[in-house]
DNA sequence: GGAAAATGTTAAGTTTTTGTAAAACCTGTG
DNA sequence: CACAGGTTTTACAAAAACTTAACATTTTCC
C-alpha cells in the first residue's frame, strides 16, 4: 500500500518517439515523467532533481548513456534502468559495472518497462530506506542516537529528561572540549545565563546519576572548575589528540 | 561538482572472492582499490597509507576485524565499514562501539555498498569540519590544550587546578619571555596585585611540583629575580640579557 | 662571610565553587 | 482541578582552590 505522492522519474533519450512513448505508458500510472533528449542536458537534469529512478539509453550521440552514468555515479545513487539494444549482452555487462541497476530491452512491452522499474525502485528504498545508517554520537560504552531520541550505556537503555539529553548530545558533540556553563544552558534552554543560576548544575548531578558516573569509576562527566564540563571516554584519562 | 581525484579504497577480507567481487563494482566508479587477506596485513596497509575508507570483513581467521579495527582506531580515524553477516545485531553493535562507522551485510548489492561508502565519508568529511583539530601549546614534552582544558606531559596527565592551569597556558604563550608577577597574576585573576602579594609564588611554586619541575633537571620554568617568571623548552638553557 | 632582599615551601585558614536533596514552580492532561 | 513529569530555586553540605602567614632557602651585594 505505498501511497505515491509525486513520483519523479526522467527519461534521457535522443529519440523522442521512444522517449514519448515512456511518457505516455507511465503517466497515467501517477508518474511524473521529465523528459531530456541529450547526454548532457540529461546528467544535469539528474543531478538537479531527486528522481525516484532514472530510464537511460545507452547509445546516443555525444555523450552515451555509460558516459552520463558514470558521471552520475560520482554523486547520486538514484536508480538507473540503461535501454540497450536488445540482447547485446557486453552492454549489460557494462551497465551493471559502472553501476546500473538494471537494463531494458528497446523492444520493452509496457508490463516489462513497469516490473523493471518497480523492481528497481524497491531494491533502492529496501537497502537504503530500511537500515539507513544511523547517525549515533559515542563515547566508550555510551551511544546516543539524536534521530531516535535514545541513549543507553552498553545495552541498557538510559532514560533521561529533554533537557538531560540535550546536555549529553552538547557534551557528546563538542567530544572532550570543555563546554562553559553558560553556553551549555543557553544552547539546551531559552534562558539566560546569570552567575547565580545552578539549574545546569541539578541537571548534570542527575544526568550523571543515571549515567552511574560516579567519582570512583572513571567518569564521563569532568567538572571543570571555574569553567564548566566536558565529556570523554572513560578510559583516557588524559584527552589529547595528536 | 566534487572532483575527488584518487578515491583509494581497501578491501580486508579472507575471502578473495567477496574482495574481488567488491573491487569489481568500484573500479569502474573510478574508486582505486587495494585488497588484503587477513588482518595483519590488511592493518599494516591501513596504517602505512591514506585511504578514503577501509571495508572490512568481521570473520577472519587468526586476527578477525574487531580487533583489526582496535588496533586500528588507536591511531586512525580513517572511516571503517564493517562487512558482517546478514543482519547480525550484535556484531553491528560491538563494531559501532570500538569506533566502526557503519556495517554492510555480506549480500549487500552494488548500490547498497556505494550508499553507504558514500555516506561514510560524506560523514567523515563533515565530522572534520565541525571538530577541527585541537590547537595546543607545546615546550618539549610538555603540551597544553585550553580546549580541552587538559595538560600532560610525555604522555601522563596532570592535574592542574584553575590558577595553575591559567598561569602555565599564559608563560607557555610568552614562551622565553618573562612575565612580571604583576602581569601575570592580574591576567589570571581579579585580584590586584601589590608588593607583598605572594600568591603567585605560592601557585608557581606546586606548578613546579606538578611538572616535576626542579632544580637539578633543566627547568621549564624559570625565576628572573626582581622581575617575574618565563618558561622555555628544558632543552635550552635560559637566554641572558646582552 | 654575613645581612638584607627576594623567592621557595608548607601548612593552616578562608573563600569560592560545586554537588545534591528537597521544596516550589510550571504546564499540559485526564 | 488535581496530578504527574519535568524544571528551577533554595538551602545546605562538601570539596576544591585560593590566600595568608610563617619559616626556610637562595641570591645579592657590601
Amino acid at each position: 500500500m505505498e501511497l505515491q505522492g509525486n513520483r519523479r522519474l526522467l527519461v534521457v533519450d535522443d529519440d523522442r518517439k521512444l522517449a514519448g512513448l515512456i511518457r505516455d505508458y507511465l503517466s497515467p500510472l501517477g508518474y511524473e515523467v521529465e523528459l531530456r533528449h541529450n547526454g548532457p542536458d540529461g546528467l544535469a537534469e539528474a543531478l538537479a532533481t531527486r528522481y525516484e529512478a532514472v530510464i537511460l539509453d545507452v547509445m546516443m550521440p555525444g555523450m552515451d548513456g555509460f558516459a552520463v552514468l558514470r558521471e552520475l555515479r560520482k554523486t547520486s545513487d538514484v536508480p538507473v534502468l540503461m535501454l540497450t539494444a536488445l540482447g547485446d549482452e557486453a552492454d549489460r555487462i557494462v551497465g551493471l559495472e559502472i553501476g546500473a541497476d538494471d537494463y531494458l530491452p528497446k523492444t520493452f512491452s509496457s508490463r516489462e518497462l513497469l516490473a523493471r522499474l518497480r523492481a528497481v525502485t524497491r531494491r533502492a528504498r529496501a537497502s537504503t530506506l530500511t537500515h539507513p545508517p544511523l547517525r549515533e554520537l559515542s563515547a566508550g560504552p555510551l551511544r546516543v542516537c539524536e534521530e531516535t531520541h535514545s541513549a543507553s550505556i552498553g545495552d541498557t537503555a538510559l532514560d533521561l529528561t529533554t533537557l538531560e539529553f540535550a546536555i549529553l548530545t552538547s557534551l557528546l558533540k563538542a567530544k572532550g572540549r570543555v563546554k562553559t556553563r553558560e553556553r551549555l544552558i543557553e544552547e539546551v534552554s531559552e534562558r539566560r545565563f546569570d552567575v547565580f543560576d545552578r539549574s545546569i548544575d541539578v541537571h548534570v548531578s542527575s544526568l550523571r546519576k543515571k549515567l552511574g558516573d560516579d567519582a570512583k569509576s572513571p567518569r564521563f562527566i569532568h567538572t571543570i572548575r571555574g569553567i564548566g564540563y566536558s565529556l570523554h571516554e572513560p578510559e583516557y584519562p588524559a584527552p589529547h589528540q595528536p
